[in-house]
DNA sequence: TTATGATAAATGTATATACACATACTAACT
DNA sequence: AGTTAGTATGTGTATATACATTTATCATAA
């Protein structure tokens, strides 16, 4: 018998309402803290990987280049990074500030509990997870 | 030895860039249609389960109330959607239109396409990722 | 040197998402 | 009936996301 593919069996609702409990998740974790998983993520970026143009950033991230843009403004206003301009007049180059640093001390444990909750979760099936979702990147 | 967690693991991460991956995916497929994915997901719950209202439609989705609101919102600007008041004068009913009829006609064979193209491309690792996606409701 | 194509980034616009708060209405208790 | 708790929805605000367009700069060929 050849299986229907049925709306029921949407992959694109599935893995959208997954995002978005993952990231409450992650974000009831960071209550307190004044920054968010997204923000995180970027300092995390920034620190592991130093002093960057946002199209880089963009591309650690996997994320639209504009989206990281908004996300970058965003940190700025909170002092969370630092701005210079290269030798290129075009790029701007971010790193992380000293604050950045704090906040991101103070949020890395957060982050590690909300990541070991969702492995605890999925126990043995975290890297098939992973393996999956990495599949999916070739749309 | 124990194994240590490193950002460069983010559950979180990996899900969402998976997540605009695949929305982007089936919204190619929608090109030309007039409606994307989040729509098209609206539609197919109207059609399936008849008139509802708001809070049923966010419930069938898996999605906040209020960002259902915003989308009913636009539906009903292109004229996709009815709504009207029922006897408990609080809520709003929804139903798909004779207009939301005719897209969702054109759209479903849209849907089915970028849906088969997940599924042959994770192939038999689909219902594991369902289920893996599945098990993250209850963060 | 100048014209041209490529690159880095910002901005405008539309939509998606979440949360806090406000409003209107219903139901249930006294 | 009047009070009160609960329910359905809308709105304000902030952020996330994508795409089209624009601007500034760079690199390179003529």
């Amino acid at each position: 018998m050849k299986p229907e593919v049925e709306f029921s069996d949407c992959m694109c609702l599935s893995i959208r309402k997954a995002s978005r409990n993952i990231t409450q998740a992650y974000n009831e974790e960071f209550q307190g803290i004044g920054i968010n998983i997204t923000q995180f993520s970027v300092l995390a970026i920034l620190f592991g990987s130093g002093k960057q143009t946002i199209t880089k950033v963009a591309h650690h991230l996997g994320a639209e280049r504009t989206t990281v843009t908004r996300a970058i403004a965003i940190l700025e206003k909170k002092k969370l990074i630092n701005i210079v301009l290269g030798g290129d007049k075009r790029e701007r180059l971010i790193a992380i500030s000293k604050k950045g640093m704090e906040i991101l001390d103070l949020a890395r444990p957060r982050w590690k509990s909300a990541q070991l909750k969702i492995e605890h979760l999925l126990a043995n099936q975290i890297d098939n997870l992973r393996s999956n979702l990495g599949r999916l990147h070739h749309l």
